[in-house]
RNA sequence: GGGCGGCUAGCUCAGUUGGUUAGAGCGUUACAUUGACAUUGUAAAGGUCACAGGUUCGAAUCCUGUGCCGCCCACCA
């Protein structure tokens, strides 16, 4: 008998049916998994299941099948060799990992290259504090080579620790692909695109104003210069004839020139002459220029200038040509330029200079409560002094010699053409106001450790351009580049032996290295072996797969944090437009930053970190990862904290009981599955023994998961989807499905099929717990593991198995379960009060019929007695489900009051919301404005909601 | 100075193009307890969606303004 004319027998029956209890435990299961533990245990089976992944070559797609047609690739970005992962790095891996592997379960040849950036000035750092806490020396004392040296070992041992922690997430990165920005191969990157950016007049030398860190001894580009608020003194100084604002006195040894806005009435009878004016160093000669720069409302409207420390400064001495002199060396100390006080510290300087312009009367009067944005270094703090020097830059105005459009045209048109999405899309705006402010990007650092500057000079013509500090040498004469005399630089991929211009072998590299955001740039492309196509040896021993480039690249997603959009993120879509003409990813994904409970940024100096090592320790790597996955939104930040992580471990363990029920029921054992050979949901649909109308409403429910989460997904809403199946998996399968099928017995195939389905839907998030469930599904059904979760095929939705009338009635069934729960914590009636129940089912008595022993069961009843029709029994509460009527059967136990109480509430809440859809109905401006179904769906919904009203006032007659 | 984000239940946050009686997790309250799971189950309480205008038949959602919190950029002689 087909399931179909049972249920319409049932339905043309009339005979009473009497549920009876005991009909109940004949078809209990027995356990039979019993080895697996009560509550899951990561810790026992993380390391085993990553390295069978591993060992499968999941996370390599040359060895995954051919038939995988389309690419999707992620290049991971590099975390900092300086030492340990945080939970931002965690953050990263999780939804990486997510996006991975969904998309190889989708059938893609996906591709996740795992690398580390030698970041510079980052590690350098750390290095340099390392060797002065264990021996007290400075790099200098060990010298360029040792120095690198020591790098290199603490770095060696800091790429094991990463990769270690990277694992510990579960990530399924290709370890074949891994890179590391000072391999052999990425090096050469690095020096091709040097070379070819120099010829093609991208990249020059030149002296300009750059921030200068007199701790690090480097220059630093605009972005890496933080702003600290700071009150300070603002001097008001007597100059000749007008009176000037400083913070800075001890900049102020040769200042000559005064400006003053071009329309300020107070000094334009200054403008354009000369005064001897009494100085710090005596009498110099000043001159009054008028420019629209000035802001006359800023202190007294009268400034001097100083160019070589001063943004704006510069900018005006270019403009009107004046000299640049230096004041504050590279070593943070006064120039000769400040006579006495040569080689002062510049605190120190500062004090003495305020002392001689009050012993000569120039000072005016002093500001004590000036506040200011100091600017520091991002990397130690350290103030910032913008000095002059020669640099190497990147001209991001300029177009290539060889045509096209410059980098910043190029940066823009990638975004606003929608060749690079960016989620969220209001980052949109900040990445355009980035990019047109830019101003050219000065990518020399005076730092050793790094990608040395493929540049070399000859030093056998004439002493050359060498040493950027030439200005210690001779400070009124920066503005030469090299002069004629001196052979040009030598800018080339590899070492020469000669200079091509003189013959001399006396050549000297430019003893600088370049930025690391330079290497990061290219980071998309030289990783996939740009510029070399084939077959070649990297520096770290791997093999640069051929045709890389040209199946992975553009890659897929970029996804990182906002904080690096412009330092990173802008620096790799200007590279690769101009390297490859084409844009280095096709979305931007960015996750906010992960803060800690009280929203504070997670600091090692604070403390308030939190270690993923000992969270996944603590709670599993799975549960970390849903920490950082469910419950935020992209862009935004997200708070990080035990209980959070606790509440995702509960929901593991959840789901690892789930596994231990389902396999524990009789269908899933051996005898009953022999024929058995794999489970793809739906197809037991024709073979399922029995078919019952929970079998009917849980498949038709997941499909509708499969295609949300599917969707959601592939939208990069991965909280939202995490949030569904989570649902879906707790609520309808857990609460509901199984409990059903407990009292159904004789389980069918759905539940397998069901729980297969959730396992893969759930191993993007939760990879590790779905797979050793998977393995165990395998075998407690005797099944052949043919493939590993990790490459088992994404769920498939059929529009076929969506069943509405079945979702309907389940939901009727649902609400009859939960009135009389409800009712019965109303009434306080107790547990162990086992309760009668009438229906009178009406026109769904087939659906109670077959389903009052369900009711009874999840109710907790002692009776269901199903009828067409039944008059109200006396004692008894009326409780309204759909058009039926659910008769509690309470004896004397219910106080009348309180129940007429009940009742009237009920009708108050259920009258209001019937006026309110009453009047919207009858607004005519509603029916005849909104959509047809609109109005088509509030009027049944008013129909439903009139009836259930008038069932309530008769149950109060 | 320019820009961006947040303001939704006690807490942490969802809410896809405007149409639900506004949701979840945690917490709270009450009840339950030996076979999947107490890392549990059942039920409940709890919100004028920051505020003020506007657009619309209809606004948590769109527009304008205000307030508070946070962030980014620029700049400060």
């Amino acid at each position: 008998m087909s399931v179909k004319t049972m249920l319409f027998h049932l339905q043309k029956s009339l005979f009473l049916l009497v549920f009876k209890e005991s009909a109940f435990y004949t078809n209990v299961p027995h356990m039979t998994v019993e080895q697996l533990e009560k509550a899951y245990e990561a810790a026992k089976y993380e390391e085993k299941i990553y390295k069978e992944w591993e060992d499968a070559g999941a996370f390599n797609p040359d060895t995954l099948t051919k038939k995988r047609k389309e690419s999707f690739t992620i290049a991971m970005p590099p975390p900092n060799v300086t030492g340990q992962l945080h939970m931002g790095h965690a953050a990263m891996l999780a939804i990486e990992d997510l996006m991975v592997r969904f998309e190889r379960m989708r059938g893609k040849k996906a591709l996740w290259v795992p690398g580390l950036d030698h970041a510079s000035i980052a590690t350098q750092n750390v290095v340099e504090k390392k060797i002065w806490k264990e021996e007290k020396k400075t790099r200098h004392d060990l010298g360029r080579e040792e120095f690198l040296k020591r790098v290199d070992v603490f770095v060696q041992e800091s790429k094991n620790v990463i990769r270690t922690q990277i694992k510990k997430m579960g990530a399924s990165c290709d370890w074949s692909r891994e890179r590391y920005t000072l391999d052999e191969g990425l090096s050469r990157a690095v020096r091709t695109m040097f070379v070819r950016m120099y010829e093609d007049g991208l990249i020059y030398r030149g002296n300009r104003i750059v921030n200068w860190c007199t701790r690090c001894a480097s220059t630093l580009a605009d972005d890496e210069v933080n702003y600290r608020e700071e009150r300070s003194r603002f001097y008001y100084l007597k100059y000749g004839p007008v009176v000037i604002g400083t913070a800075r006195p001890e900049t102020k040894f040769l200042d000559k020139v005064i400006v003053v806005h071009p329309d300020d009435t107070r000094y334009m009878e200054f403008v354009g002459k000369k005064f001897d004016v009494e100085w710090i160093d005596g009498k110099v000669q000043a001159s009054v220029v008028a420019d629209a720069i000035v802001d006359p409302a800023m202190g007294t409207g009268a400034m001097t200038i100083t160019p070589a420390h001063s943004f704006e400064d510069f900018l005006l001495a270019q403009k009107y040509g004046f000299a640049v002199h230096q004041i504050i060396g590279m070593d943070g100390k006064m120039t000769e330029a400040a006579g006495g006080m040569a080689g002062m510290p510049v605190a120190e300087c500062r004090a003495k200079v305020v002392e001689r312009l009050q012993q000569k009367g120039l000072i005016d009067h002093i500001d004590e409560n000036y506040v200011h944005n100091l600017s520091v270094c991002y990397r130690c703090d350290t103030p910032i002094q913008p000095l002059v020097s020669k640099q190497w830059f990147v001209a991001v105005d300029k177009k290539p010699k060889n045509g096209g459009k410059s980098l910043k045209a190029r940066s823009i048109d990638a975004v606003r053409k929608e060749k690079i999405t960016i989620v969220p899309d209001r980052f949109n705006k900040t990445y355009f106001q980035w990019m047109d402010n830019l101003h050219d990007w000065c990518i020399s650092r005076q730092l050793w450790f790094g990608h040395r500057i493929p540049v070399w000079y000859c030093k056998g013509n004439q002493e050359s351009g060498i040493g950027n500090h030439g200005t210690e040498k001779s400070p009124n004469s920066l503005f030469i580049i090299h002069d004629s005399k001196t052979c040009p630089p030598i800018v080339q991929i590899d070492p020469i032996k000669a200079c091509p211009s003189c013959g001399s072998k006396e050549l000297e590299q430019d003893p600088d290295t370049l930025d690391t955001w330079f290497s990061a740039g290219l980071w998309t492309f030289s990783t996939l072996g740009w510029p070399m196509n084939q077959s070649q040896s990297s520096g770290s021993g791997h093999a640069t797969k051929k045709n890389d480039l040209q199946t992975f690249h553009p890659t897929s997603v970029m996804e990182t944090g906002y904080d690096i959009l412009f330092f990173w993120v802008a620096r790799m879509i200007m590279m690769t437009t101009y390297a490859l003409d084409e844009v280095p990813f096709k979305t931007v994904y960015l996750h906010g930053l992960v803060r800690d409970k009280f929203g504070k940024k997670m600091s090692k100096s604070k403390g308030n970190g939190i270690d993923p090592l000992d969270m996944i320790a603590k709670y599993g790597a799975d549960a970390v990862r849903l920490s950082l996955i469910i419950g935020g939104t992209p862009g935004n930040d997200v708070r990080l904290y035990d209980e959070k992580i606790a509440g995702f471990r509960n929901f593991v363990n959840k789901l690892w009981n789930i596994g231990r029920f389902v396999l524990s029921q009789p269908s899933s054992s051996s005898e009953r599955s022999e024929s058995r050979s794999s489970l793809p949901a739906g197809r037991q649909v024709d073979q399922a023994r029995t078919i019952t109308l929970a079998d009917r409403w849980i498949l038709s429910r997941l499909q509708r998961v499969i295609v949300s989460v599917t969707d959601d997904c592939a939208q990069f809403r991965f909280s939202q989807a995490g949030e569904r199946l989570r649902d879906f998996t707790w609520g309808d399968f857990a609460d509901w499905y199984l409990e059903i099928k407990k009292i159904e017995g004789d389980p069918n195939d759905f539940l397998l099929s069901t729980f297969d389905f959730l396992l893969r839907l759930w191993h993007p998030y939760t990879p590790y717990v779905t797979e050793v469930l998977w393995e165990h599904l395998h075998e407690t059904c005797n099944m052949k593991r043919e493939t590993l979760l990790i490459l088992a095929e994404w769920p498939k939705s059929e529009k076929k198995y969506i069943d509405i009338a079945s979702e309907n009635a389940f939901a009727l069934l649902q609400k009859s379960v939960m009135v009389i729960r409800n009712a019965r914590a109303i009434y306080r009636i107790p547990a162990a009060t086992k309760l009668n129940v009438m229906i009178a089912a009406r026109a769904q008595f087939s659906l109670f019929a077959e389903n009052q022993s369900i009711i009874a069961r999840l109710a907790n009843l002692a009776s269901c007695t199903v009828t067409k029709e039944a008059e109200r029994p006396n004692d008894a509460v009326p409780l309204s489900v759909g058009k039926s009527v659910i008769y509690l059967l309470v004896g004397g136990i219910v106080d009348v009051v309180k129940e007429q109480e009940r009742i009237k509430g009920e009708i108050e809440k259920q009258m209001a919301y019937v006026s309110n859809l009453e009047k919207k109905l009858s607004n005519e401006e509603f029916t005849k404005k909104a959509p047809a179904e609109i109005v088509e769906q509030e009027r049944a919904k008013w129909e439903v909601a009139r009836e259930e009203l008038e069932r309530l006032r008769e149950f109060l007659a």
